[in-house]
DNA sequence: TGTACATCAGTGAACGCGCGTTCACTGATGTAC
DNA sequence: TGTACATCAGTGAACGCGCGTTCACTGATGTAC
C-alpha cells in the first residue's frame, strides 16, 4: 500500500507536509498494527508518511516520545469513548455502567494496537504531564461511574467507590487483553468477552447488594 | 574435587559451551528485563552467553523461536509456582484459592520479564504445541481450583467452573498488569495489589453463597 | 499594496553502527569394531 | 584396549542492509513596514 502523505483532506503541497506531526502518528499507528512494537522504527514511520527520514526529528526527540504521542491520543479517544457510553449515567446508573465496559471492549478490540500502545508499551507516564493527563481523564470516567453507581448501594454494603473503579478497571483490561485480540496470541473462549464481563460484574454488583429486581432475591 | 569441576553446570569450558541452549534463554530473559522486547537481539543474547553471533543459529531458527522458549519455560515454572500454592485444596478449597491469587501476583511481580514474555509477547500459540501444552498446564491448576470451589458453593448459586476460573484469572492478569509493574509504567495504587485481588474475589465468591464466616469483606 | 526578511519545516547526503545470516572451517565427543 | 571415524556444536570472517542521527541546505509562509 502506498501512502502519499495526505492526512485527513489535507493535500499535499509540496515542500511543506502540513500535518506531519499528525501523520507520523497515523504510521506507527500502522506499523505497529502491523509488526508490533518490536518492528517499529521511526524510519520507517517517515517513510509511511512519504517524508525523508530526517524529518521526523522537527516533532519528535526520538521513537519513544513518538510512541508516548501515539499512547496519548489513544488515551483522549479512550475517554471520549467512555464518557459517551456513561452517558452521565442514563437510563439508569447499573446499565449505563455495563454500556462502559461494552465500549471499553469494543475499543480494545477494534483498535488494538492503539491499546496495546496504551497498555503494554512500557512508557514513563511522568515524563509527559500531558501524557498522564490523558490517561487520567479515561480512568476518570470510571471513577465517576462507579461512583454513582457506589451511591446507589446499600450502605452497610458499600465498599469504596475506588475500590470498585479498580476492580471494573482490572477485570475489564484482564478480559481485553487476554481475549479481544486480534491475533494468534489470543486465548480461545466458549462465550464472547461481553458476555464474560457483564457476567462478572452482575456477580460482583450483587454481592454489593445491587437490588435489581431479578438481579437479586431476598436471601 | 579438582581444580576444574566438570559438572558445575555454568562453567565454560572451551569449545563446546554445553548448555547453550538454557544460557541464550538465560539471556535472552535479561536482555527482555533491561530494554523490554523491543532491545532484544540475538546478537546481543549470543554475547552475554559468551559465543559467537553465529552459535544460537544451532539452537533457535530465529528471534521469535528463541523468544518462544523463554514463553514456554515461563508457563513452566507459572504452573508450578500455582499448582504448590494450591496443595491440592489444603487447607481449604477457599484459603488454597487464595494462595493461589497471592502466588499469581507474586509471580508477577517477582519476574516482570518472564511474566511480559508470556503475556505481552505476542506469539503465536498455534506453532507450538509444547508451547501451548505450557500454557494449558498452567490454566488448569486455575480451572481446577475453581472446580473444587464451585463445589462447594450452593446448587442454586454455582455458575460454570470455567466461567469463575475465567473471572478470576481475566482479573488477576487486570491486576498484575496493571499494578504489577517494575517501571515506570505502572498505576499508583493506594492498596497493595494483593489486597485488591483478595477483597475482589471475596466480593465476587460471596455473591456466589460462599458461606461467611471467616469471608467477611473488609469494612 | 508590495517587498524584504525572519522563521520554520522540510531535504538529501553522509556517517558509523550493529544486526541477521551464511559459509567453510575446526575442535570435542561418542562409538563401532 | 586402542583407534578410526561420524557427528555435532562451536568459530570467525564476511556480506548486505537499514537504522539513528547530524549537517548544511532550501523552499514556503507569515509579517512588518
Amino acid at each position: 500500500m502506498t501512502w502519499s502523505g495526505r492526512h485527513g483532506g489535507h493535500e499535499r503541497r509540496g515542500y511543506h507536509h502540513g500535518n506531519l506531526r499528525e501523520a507520523l502518528i497515523d504510521a506507527a499507528l500502522m506499523l505497529l498494527a502491523e509488526k508490533g512494537p518490536a518492528g517499529f522504527t521511526i524510519a520507517e514511520a517517515a517513510r509511511l508518511a512519504g517524508v525523508s527520514s530526517a524529518a521526523p526529528y522537527r516533532h519528535f526527540r526520538d521513537a519513544e516520545a513518538l510512541l508516548a504521542a501515539v499512547a496519548e491520543r489513544g488515551y483522549l479517544r479512550f475517554a471520549a469513548v467512555l464518557a459517551e457510553a456513561w452517558n452521565d449515567g442514563r437510563p439508569d446508573a447499573l446499565r449505563a455502567f455495563e454500556a462502559v465496559g461494552r465500549a471499553y471492549l469494543a475499543f480494545a478490540r477494534s483498535d488494538p494496537a492503539l491499546y496495546a500502545a496504551m497498555f503494554e508499551t512500557h512508557i514513563d507516564f511522568n515524563a509527559s504531564p500531558s501524557l498522564q493527563a490523558a490517561a487520567d481523564r479515561a480512568f476518570g470516567v470510571l471513577r465517576e461511574a462507579a461512583d454513582r453507581l457506589a451511591a446507589i448501594l446499600p450502605k452497610t454494603k458499600r465498599p469504596p467507590a475506588l475500590m470498585m473503579a479498580l476492580h471494573i478497571w482490572a477485570l475489564s483490561h484482564g478480559i481485553a487483553s487476554l481475549f479481544c485480540r486480534a491475533d494468534p496470541s489470543r486465548r480461545k473462549l466458549p462465550m464472547s468477552p461481553e458476555d464474560l464481563l457483564e457476567a462478572g460484574v452482575l456477580i460482583y454488583l450483587q454481592s454489593l447488594g445491587l437490588a435489581g429486581g431479578e438481579a437479586k432475591k431476598a436471601e
